[in-house]
DNA sequence: GTCTATATGCGGATAGAC
DNA sequence: GTCTATCCGCATATAGAC
């Protein structure tokens, strides 16, 4: 066979989860998507929500994981100083963006689901899938603070936020009807790493004033 | 009376949404938050769609509203060269985040509601809302092409993605549990203007290569 | 393991009294 | 304008035959 009931469950799930919500899919949805029947799920995973466990773990423990794999490679290669920003944010952008252009229509939908699982998942959901995601945002925000030893921890913590707001965003804009092409694709990761190894690398606010610069 | 019933269910309406998802939300959650009756929601708005339209126009439009007109002010005061970065930045960010802590709790659920209508709305809902949007960012794109020339057109497009993607991160982690005191919420603004301002200035991609860099 | 049939409840919307 | 009562559809979940 092609593939089980199970898997054919968790490909329509992961699908139509991430285009049009939790709340909206029903199992009805699923099931008649999957071609099988509706009391599958109940019998595979044994609710809907144990169901929308499943499809996270599936679809979001391989990006984490190669994110931490890429870090330690690169803080073993490095010398006493460590790992170089742009070589951190390299690291720790580049599995999505990877998982989007290798898995075709599945690396994308990742992130519509991450998007979903934010507003919608009830808080037991978005505890799993934040201490998941805490470990890796904590080791990379290590690093950082490390390549950048003259801004302080609360900055770096604040320009992290910012990478992942920017990058989601990046992420969903490319997730759109349309799209990017693979070349559009490409020139995006690079954008976001220049714009954030820039902005990680600026001096502390009190530096410089923000006006009156004009002219 | 202290309010209508018409702007109690606005009230419940935009935090129940906010907070919780559109789907998630039922005619019953929100007229029983509001202490009013459950057919007052047809009678004073028709649908449950329609409350949704109605909470967004009362929530989003003064935002955009008061980005539009700083801009105008800037470009006024400007002379040949048109705004600075900066000052362009601060126009558009500033708004947002003064609503925030300005208006205490409703303002910060102004962009959770974003979040959820970005996910789960359906499309006519989210059209109307993003043609409102387009136009302040179009204004804003051509701004900040005039401030950077030797930047091109679709590199400044996909900063401004990366912008608005940072911002809104930034708006959610704020709305947590615990939330940001008022000083936080103010060095969190400067810290994104500055972040952002750096990264626009950046050169293009080309100059720098992004890897051995190292020591 | 997979199916049909069904139990049970919540959802939006409305009719019609007051 | 506001209420109660109700229509009707769809949801999750399960029982029980095959």
């Amino acid at each position: 066979m092609a593939s089980s009931t199970k898997e054919r469950i968790l490909d329509s799930a992961e699908r139509l989860f991430s285009d049009s919500g939790l709340r909206m899919i029903s199992l009805r949805d699923i099931t008649k998507d999957a071609g099988v029947n509706l009391a599958a799920v109940n019998y595979h995973f044994g609710s809907k929500e144990a169901l929308l466990k499943a499809v996270l773990e599936r679809a979001i423990y391989p990006v984490n994981e190669s994110r931490i794999t890429l870090l330690d490679e690169l803080e073993s290669q490095s010398g006493e100083k460590g790992p170089a920003v742009e070589d951190i944010l390299h690291a720790f952008l580049g599995p999505p963006f990877d998982a989007w252009s290798k898995a075709g229509d599945r690396g994308l939908r990742f992130f519509k689901l991450l998007g979903q699982i934010h507003t919608q998942a009830n808080p037991e959901i978005q505890t799993v899938l934040l201490n998941q995601f805490i470990q890796v945002l904590e080791r990379y925000t290590k690093a950082l603070e490390r390549a950048l030893p003259n801004v302080d921890s609360t900055e770096v913590r604040r320009r992290m936020l910012f990478v992942n707001g920017a990058m989601a965003q990046a992420m969903r804009f490319g997730s759109n009807p349309g799209g990017l092409a693979p070349e559009e694709l490409d020139q995006m990761r690079e954008s976001l790493i220049r714009f954030a190894a820039v902005g990680f690398s600026a001096e502390s606010i009190s530096d410089l004033s923000l006006k009156g610069r004009r002219s």
